[in-house]
DNA sequence: AATGAATGAGCATTCATTCAT
DNA sequence: TATGAATGAATGCTCATTCAT
C-alpha cells in the first residue's frame, strides 16, 4: 500500500517552514546590514538564527540562496507598500508624486532594506543573471513605471510638462536619479547628517522636489530653447575628454 | 637606470618603491574592479602584479590599506582631473556646469573609477572613520563646493535660481543625486543599456539637464509658490505611513 | 493483521516490504555503479529510490547495511545463474568450462554486479569480518569449487591434465586469476576496448582459453620437466630484491 | 633595482621542497592503504605528515592531487624497478619472464603499493581523464608491452608458442590477466592465506606458470586443433544467456 | 509504516598575514 | 629589499543518522 498523499496538517507544517525561513531571512538581514553582504559569515548568521548550521541547510542550499531570498522579498515588500502610495492618487501626476514620496517614507522608515538595495546594486547586480533579476523586478517596477511614462506623455500634451521631454529617457533619467539619491543616502547613514549637516529626510525630498520642478514646462522651454543651461552657459558638455 | 643631473641617486629608490607600489595599486584596481574589494583576495591581486606576497607586504600593510590607498589615488585623480572642468569656466554657473559636465566626462571614461566609489560608498563608508573620509574628501570637495554655495546665493540674488532655494540644502541635494545617479549607472553598466535602452551617457546627461532646470527661476517660484508639486498635489508628503 | 486461511493478508505486508527493499536496493545498485561506494551518499541513494529518508531507515539499519545486502543478493544471483552453467555440463571438466563461461556470460550481461564485486574486492574486503563473508561466498564458491578440486584430481589421474598440479593450489591460481581477470575488465569498462583495441568479451573468453591450455597435459610435462618456464629460462623467480 | 634571479641556494630550497613533498606522499600512502582513498580525509593524512593544513595545500593544490602524484610515483617506481628486471634477461621470453616475475616481486615487498592501484583501477579509473592515465602508464607499460607484442610474435615464428595466437590479444589477456590476478591477491591480502590455505606469492606464481604454460605450442596445437578446450568440450561458450 | 524536522560531527579548502633569512 | 616557507583561524557546506509523531 502506498502512502497516501493526503496532506497531513498541511498547514502546520508549511506554517512551521514559513516561520523558520522568516527566522533565518530576519537574521540575515539584520547581519547583512550591520557588516554587508559579504563580511557576513555563514556562523553568524547561524549564530544570529539560533538555529544549527545543518538545520538551516534545509532551508536554504547556499548563502547566495538566502541574499536572493532576501532581495525577492525585499522587492516584494517594496511592491506591496507602493502600491498603496500610487493607488491612493487619482490623478496621474499624484501617482508619480506617490512613487517618489513611497521611497521618501521607505528611506525614513527602513533605510536597512534601502542600504540591502545599494549594496546588491554596487556588489552583485553586474554578477547575477539578468533574468533573475528582472523577474524580481518585474514586481515592482512596472507599477509606477508604466504610469509614469504615461503620464510624461500626458504631460506633455497638456503644456503642464516641457515640450522637448522625451518620455522614456526622462523616466529613467529621473527614476535612476531617485533611486541612485536614495540608496547613496542609505548607505552613508549618519555620516550624511553629520558631514552635511542636514537630515537625511528633508534631504532627499529636496531632491525629489528639483526634479519635479526640471520636469515643469516654463514659457521658454515651451518656445524654442532646449535646454535651460543654454542661456547660461551649462550644457555645452564637452564631449568626451581623455 | 635613474637620472644623472638634477636629483641624482635618492630618487633611484623612490623612484622604485613608487614603481611597485603604482604596480600592485593597478593590479589592485583591476581585479576589484572586476571582483568587488571582499571577492578579491590577496592572492589573486599579488598575482595579478607579479609580485610575491611577502614582497607586497613591504609596501602596504594589510588589504585595507590598499583599499584606502586606492581610493586616496582615486580621489585625487578626481580633484585634479575636476579642477579643469571648472577652472575653464569663468562664470559661477559655468564652474557648477563645469562639475558635473566633469562627472559625466568620469562616467564616460573612467567608469572603473566611479564603480570602485560605488563600492566603497555602498559598503565601506559606514564602517571606516570619519575623519579618515574626511581628509581624503576635502581635496575633491571642498573645490567645487564652494564654489557652488556661493553660486547659488548669487543666482538667488540676481533671480537667476528660485528664491525659494536653502544654498547648503539645494547643494547636498543636488550633489547626492547627481553622484547617485553617476554612481548606479556605473555600477549596473551594460545593464542599464540593455534593460532601459538608452545609453549611460545620454540618461546621465539628462538627469543633469532635468536638475539644472529644477534650480531655475521661473515667474510663479519667484512669487509666491513655494513649490512645483504643490500645485499638481505634488509634495504633500505623508508624514510616514508604517 | 494476522494471517487468516492460508497466506491471504501476511503476503500483503511482506510483500510491500520485500518491494520497498528491492526498491532501495536497486536504487543503490545504480547509484554505486555509477559513483562508487563511498561517493554515493544516503541523500542521492534516496532520491533515487523515491522514497524518504526516515522510510529508509525503516528497512536497513545503516549505509553498511544497504551495501551488504547488495553483496549477498549479487552473490546469491551469482549462485543461482552459475548453478545452470554447471549443471548443464555432464562431464567434470564440462562443469569447470561452464563455471568459467558462466563468468564470462556475467561479464558481458551484467558487468555493473562484476564491477560491484571489484570495488568490494579492492576496498572493503580487508575491513570486513571474514566470517560474514564466507556465509555469502560459501554458497557460490562451494559449488563449483568442489567440482573444481575434484576434477583437477581426476583429470591428473587420467592423463589429460599435467601430473605437476598441486590441486588445491591450482585451483586457487587459476580461479584468482580468473576472478582478477573479469574484475579488472569490469571496473576498466570501455577504457579496455579504447585502450586495448579489443573487445572486453574477447579478451576475457581468450585469457580462459590460455589458462586452461596451461592446464593440459603435453608428453614432457607428463615426462621430467617441472615447469614450461624452465626451457626457456621463465620461472627462475629472483627470491625477492628490494 | 629588480631583484636578481641568480638561484638563491637552489639546492637548498629545491631539496627542502622534495623533501616535505615526500612526507606528504608517504603520509598519504599510509593511510590510504589502511583506509582506502575515499575514507581517508584530509584531516588524518595531514596528522600523519606532522604538517599543518594551510602547509599541506603549499604543496598540493587538493586531495585529488595528492592522489594523482600517489599513482605517478607508484608507476614511476614500477618503471624504475621492472626495468632492472626486464633488462637483465638476454632473451626475448627472459624479458617477460622478467616482467612476470618484477610482478610477483612488486607483490610480495610492496603489496601495499599493488594494493593502492587495485584501489584505483577498481573506484576511479572510470572517472578520471584517459589522456593524464596515458601519461602514466605510457613510462611504465610501454617498456615491457612492446618487447611482450614482439616476443610472441618470434615464438610463433620459431614454433616455441601456439601458432593460433593473435599477439595483441594475446599479449593484452595474458596482462590483465597477470594484473588482475596480482592486485586481488594484494587487495584481500591475509585474507587469502587464511582462505585459501596458500600462500599469496606461490598462488601468484603458480598463476603465471599456467599461462606460461598456456602460451607453449604443443603438437596438437600446431597442427590443426584451435583450442585445447575443444578436444575436452571447453569453449563452447554460450552466446550469452540473461 | 511513514515522514517532517533536526542535528553533531566533520569535510576539503581558503585566507590574510608573518617569519626567518 | 626580496622572498620561500609557514600558519592560525576560519569558511561554506555535507553527511549519515535520529527523533517525535
Amino acid at each position: 500500500m502506498p502512502p497516501k498523499p493526503s496532506q497531513p496538517e498541511p498547514r502546520t507544517y508549511r506554517a512551521h517552514r514559513d516561520r523558520q525561513r522568516a527566522r533565518i531571512l530576519t537574521a540575515a538581514a539584520n547581519r547583512i546590514d550591520q557588516q554587508g553582504i559579504d563580511r557576513t559569515t555563514m556562523a553568524e548568521l547561524i549564530a544570529a538564527s539560533q538555529l544549527r548550521t545543518s538545520t538551516i541547510y534545509q532551508y536554504f542550499a547556499n548563502k547566495d540562496d538566502i541574499v536572493w531570498a532576501l532581495l525577492g522579498k525585499a522587492m516584494e515588500d517594496a511592491a506591496l507598500h507602493s502600491k498603496k502610495f500610487v493607488d491612493d492618487a487619482t490623478t496621474g501626476l499624484g501617482k508619480i508624486a506617490g512613487l517618489l514620496d513611497f521611497m521618501a517614507d521607505e528611506l525614513a522608515t527602513n533605510p536597512a532594506r534601502v542600504r540591502f538595495m545599494a549594496q546588491f546594486d554596487a556588489m552583485y547586480a553586474r554578477d547575477w543573471p539578468v533574468e533573475r533579476l528582472l523577474i524580481l523586478e518585474g514586481q515592482f517596477h512596472d507599477q509606477g513605471f508604466q504610469v509614469f511614462r504615461t503620464l510624461i506623455r500626458e504631460g506633455i500634451a497638456d503644456g503642464s510638462l516641457r515640450a522637448d521631454l522625451d518620455p522614456d529617457l526622462t523616466l529613467h533619467a529621473v527614476m535612476n536619479a531617485v533611486i541612485g539619491a536614495q540608496r547613496r543616502l542609505a548607505s552613508l547613514g549618519a555620516k550624511v547628517e553629520l558631514e552635511y549637516g542636514q537630515s537625511i529626510d528633508r534631504l532627499f525630498r529636496e531632491t525629489i522636489r528639483i526634479l519635479l520642478f526640471g520636469l515643469r514646462a516654463t514659457e521658454e522651454t515651451n518656445n524654442t530653447e532646449p535646454s535651460p543651461g543654454a542661456k547660461a552657459g551649462i550644457g555645452k558638455t564637452k564631449k568626451r575628454s581623455s
